[in-house]
DNA sequence: CGGCCGTTTGAGCCACATCAACCGGGGTGG
DNA sequence: CCACCCCGGTTGATGTGGCTCAAACGGCCG
């Protein structure tokens, strides 16, 4: 579909480059088209951006960088750090000032599969964005059965309203596949959002965002069918990726058992397993070992009642 | 329960020594009474500050007020903005000088029981505060079926994430009884929220409660039965009324048609009047004509799975 | 008085749950 | 290297919660 060129090994010159063509490509088209073509044009503005931070070396003097010498340590990739800024400026506008100032506050961690990052009943003591990987919010109940309240895809930040958040985290979240995360101390972010306004602008941004998908949620659990619900999630989250990741294709990472994706769509995971045998004898998905592939996009969006307006973030009306 | 006294016709200076007393009482209590002994005076106290602030008359100078004269119009009534004073205070963390602000720039609206405030696919053009009265945001679909994302009663800010949201809403919102609301167009919150932090904070905070009510709300749609999701619904608006409105006590205004309860529930209204029946045939409560009555609020949350916890706002960790 | 809206009741049915068994692959320990 | 196991996916048989359709009921309002 959209952007299929390799942003890697590039400089920011070049990218800056190929983002004014993408401009001026754009100027006759038609409304979608043009569209298209800016967004990817911001893309690569952004990849250059980043491209630029990146080599740049001028730590915050203020506050000592959790990562020694003010530079991000080898093992984090930049591949997985994009995948966290891109978001940080498109969905959140934060300026490269602003964007440092979070990042040198915040300390790369990498967690296992199945590990949790907070515990049902247990304070949050940090903010936490997700840089690689996948993660899933969920509920336990007394008899052990599960309910997923949200799902989580690089780029996403997990817990935004940390800040106001009653003691006692009501859902646990936990990892869906080994992921890379940035861990902000709940301490750091209040005299950062304290400091800088946009920080905090950002969180509300991302806390909308959330409550937007769990409307639509909501929706798909009280008035869609099992298939309708499934296609609808496997929109969801494909849409979702590629937002952050364009140049992934219709073929993904999509790392959920049958079971979770039955504790997420409120089904048995015995249906579950059904339904998505239906909907690949349909030829509109495939679904082995954690990669989900999008055969018929149309279709799906079809049976899903799929409609992205509710994950288009920023809004049109700024501050 | 708690404040049983009524605190219309009394003085500010008769509020703040009501509630200096409360403060002195809960000194020796164990700590869930001494909890509700301090809710109790600062509650008495913002009802101290609310009469002041009624009697002074320094209108915000900057901006005309859209009530003439800079005094509220005779007809809105005191209970019903009290009713969002209250939250504004305790939830939201105002202080009078950023109140006053925000009330300086609200148009009070008289709404008809089915009128919208909002339509669904079209954009937003103001923010709007539930002052009495209830509503709901629901979303339609092709076929007409419907089904309720959420639920406001007096207090509720109903579209706190405007300034953030995309173009077109994705549900309408509307009345379930005859209602009052204050009006802040978009373009004024917007420059409010640029002057005074503060406003942008209650806003999130706001935000931030709705996607907390959300994720319950997934939670009970995916996981629990008939029975126990109406219990739910009915726990939840009970507790975020008594919130608000401490002395309202068990019986409380409840203008849900069984229709609407089924739309909010995903379920039938048919299922839902046998679901009903069951309850009162328990003796939990009794619904009639508009008129809730919990008769067993202990064994009600217990087969809603209610936990409040959810609600509890503001947290304590601050900005 | 009639019409309308919301509630109530009954009969039949279907989507999805539950229970139970089997399969296949990958990891582990001997 | 094999034996084993455990986890996740698959399949079938059977049960049931909640849906649909349909009709009657009751209060309110014009």
């Amino acid at each position: 579909m959209l952007l299929r060129l390799s942003v890697k090994n590039r400089s920011p010159v070049e990218l800056l480059a190929l983002a004014a063509d993408r401009r001026e490509l754009a100027v006759g088209k038609s409304a979608t088209v043009r569209a298209q073509l800016i967004n990817e044009a911001k893309l690569l503005e952004f990849h250059a951006d980043l491209r630029a931070w990146m080599q740049q070396t001028e730590p915050d003097a203020k506050r000592p960088a959790p990562w020694s010498d003010g530079r991000l340590p080898e093992w984090l990739l930049a591949a997985e750090l994009a995948s966290v800024l891109s978001p940080l400026r498109s969905r959140m506008a934060l300026s490269i000032a602003d964007q440092q100032a979070l990042l040198t506050n915040a300390v790369p961690r990498r967690v296992d599969k199945g590990r949790c990052l907070l515990e049902q009943g247990e304070p949050e003591h940090a903010l936490f964005f997700l840089c690689d990987g996948a993660a899933r919010a969920f509920r336990t109940m007394g008899d052990g059965v599960q309910q997923t309240v949200a799902h989580f895809v690089p780029g996403d930040v997990i817990n935004p309203d940390s800040l106001f958040r009653p003691v006692a985290s009501r859902n646990s979240v936990c990892m869906l596949e080994p992921s890379a995360v940035l861990e902000i101390p709940i301490s750091h972010l209040a005299s950062l959002a304290g400091e800088r306004p946009a920080i905090l602008r950002a969180m509300f941004i991302e806390t909308a965002r959330h409550a937007s998908i769990h409307k639509e949620w909501i929706f798909s659990l009280g008035r869609l069918s099992a298939e309708s619900r499934l296609a609808h999630l496997l929109c969801e989250v494909w849409y979702r990726r590629f937002q952050c990741a364009p140049e992934e294709g219709e073929a993904f990472d999509f790392p959920m058992t049958q079971q979770q994706l039955a504790d997420t769509l409120g089904l048995s995971s015995v249906h579950v397993n059904r339904v998505l045998q239906s909907l690949r004898r349909q030829d509109l998905i495939a679904l082995r070992k954690g990669e989900l592939v999008i055969k018929n996009w149309t279709a799906l969006c079809d049976i899903a009642q799929f409609d992205p307006g509710y994950l288009q973030y920023p809004a049109p009306v700024g501050l």
